[in-house]
DNA sequence: CCCTTAATAAATCATACTTAAAATTGCTGA
DNA sequence: TCAGCAATTTTAAGTATGATTTATTAAGGG
């Protein structure tokens, strides 16, 4: 299975050459030499630079003529990419940038809540409901089935987002989805999951449904402390070395 | 003057595609064909394909054998990419992403602003110490400087988020700087700087400094209230066009 | 110390070849 | 006659390779 969308040869490079930047085995400033990967992974410098070209155009590296392509260090890195993220799991030391992606979450997710329970169109109605009855279903005791939770789960919050009309927070939602996916891959979806989950995200459901955004906003945020609080759990089983930086 | 870091024929390709896909010039699903961009900017077939596999990685265009590379819709492109933003401002017909944008703002940066006050370490403080400096200077009545007050201003806002320790955070910054900045070009810095607003900003960093997470964040809060009717007034007079979706 | 020149690697160009998928054609059988 | 299916053609992306240009650093000479 493929997690990246890239096709061919050069979806492959541009996947190999950015892990290696973001997990740092590509150290800041170290030169990058065109022929040398191309032997490395049997492709043309057609392909490499290509490859060069649209990391570059995600802030990991720099090229400058006579000297060379170079990585760059984190700070010039384009978080906001799904691919960064998605790459940054793939072979990271340290896990502490969930922790930052959890912290932005809980900083936006409350109020596109509160934006979409007055922003909200029947559009975005039917899609979340679909998203709390596919949730609930999966829910079942009888029939555990975590695969299709986690992705109800990120369907309805992926709604929220998509309410409130603004592309800015779409676009968002999209690289926390890219994180909590490969999240939950990773931590192997506990499925610990309380009983009362399924109930709380009804009820930001019918609080956006009602239209009334301060009492979505509050629920919000009441079901992202949980949600919160195990992960935490969940992380510090799996990994212990996650720790965040003081 | 450029206002892209791009290089060479390249870059400037990469810009001039982005921004026609950006601005609805090229309609979403349609084509984007390689010889004749190729003819049109006089550059050989190496150098679109290159600049369309950067614009892919941006989710702009996608491209599927036998039927050609075509641009995507909004909701495909990552608008927390700062060229993104860049190319969306320079030839568009509607600057309601910029409410879009200042609504994200004013949902971090009060949040943020408590995180700096906490985390923030020695070198956090002189940045911003320097830039306070800065914009009073600029903000001097005998010597007004409006291009030194903006500058100094982003620098205090972008310090602010880099104190979080927090790579979504201070990537986001990248954004939202690149958004006011040329806001400001666009509004040609109106500077009807209202007395207290030097006053306000030392008042943020102030309890910064003083690791009063509450105060800094109250304090910031009430700074982006004036800042967002300073805008809005400025952009009703300059755009009569720039309306807000309902 | 400045100016010229050489060396270097990115940047560009041009062209040929390969691959995958869609569209067309053509065959078959009802 | 025509619907359905398979083989063929066509199209444009993808890949490869060698030659050329350009910009910048470093060395060398005045």
């Amino acid at each position: 299975m493929r997690t990246y969308p890239l096709k061919g040869a050069h979806g492959e490079l541009v996947h190999a050459l950015g892990v290696r930047v973001v997990s740092g085995e590509i150290e800041p400033m170290q030169i990058l030499n065109v022929d040398q990967i191309g032997l490395e992974f049997a492709v043309s410098r057609t392909v490499v630079r290509e490859a060069l070209k649209v990391l570059a155009g995600k802030g990991l590296v720099e090229s400058v003529k006579k000297l060379g392509t170079y990585a760059t260090t984190e700070s010039a890195w384009n978080w906001l990419d799904p691919d960064v993220i998605r790459w940054k799991f793939e072979n990271s030391q340290n896990y502490s940038f969930l922790d930052d992606l959890g912290e932005v979450r809980l900083m936006l997710e409350p109020i596109a809540t509160k934006l979409a329970a007055s922003r909200r169109i029947e559009e975005d109605i039917s899609s979340m409901g679909d998203a709390i009855l596919a949730m609930a279903q999966a829910a079942r005791q009888e029939s555990l089935d975590p695969e299709l939770f986690t992705k109800s789960d990120l369907a309805f919050h992926s709604a929220i987002y998509k309410s409130t009309k603004n592309q800015f927070l779409l676009s968002f939602s999209k690289v926390m989805q890219t994180g909590l996916l490969i999240r939950d891959q990773l931590v192997h979806t506990s499925f610990n999951v309380r009983g009362d989950v399924v109930k709380k995200h009804r009820q930001v459901f019918e609080a956006i449904v009602a239209r009334e955004p301060e009492v979505a906003e509050a629920r919000m945020r009441d079901l992202l402390v949980d949600a919160a609080a195990d992960a935490v759990s969940a992380t510090i089983v799996k990994s212990p070395l996650a720790k965040r930086k003081k």
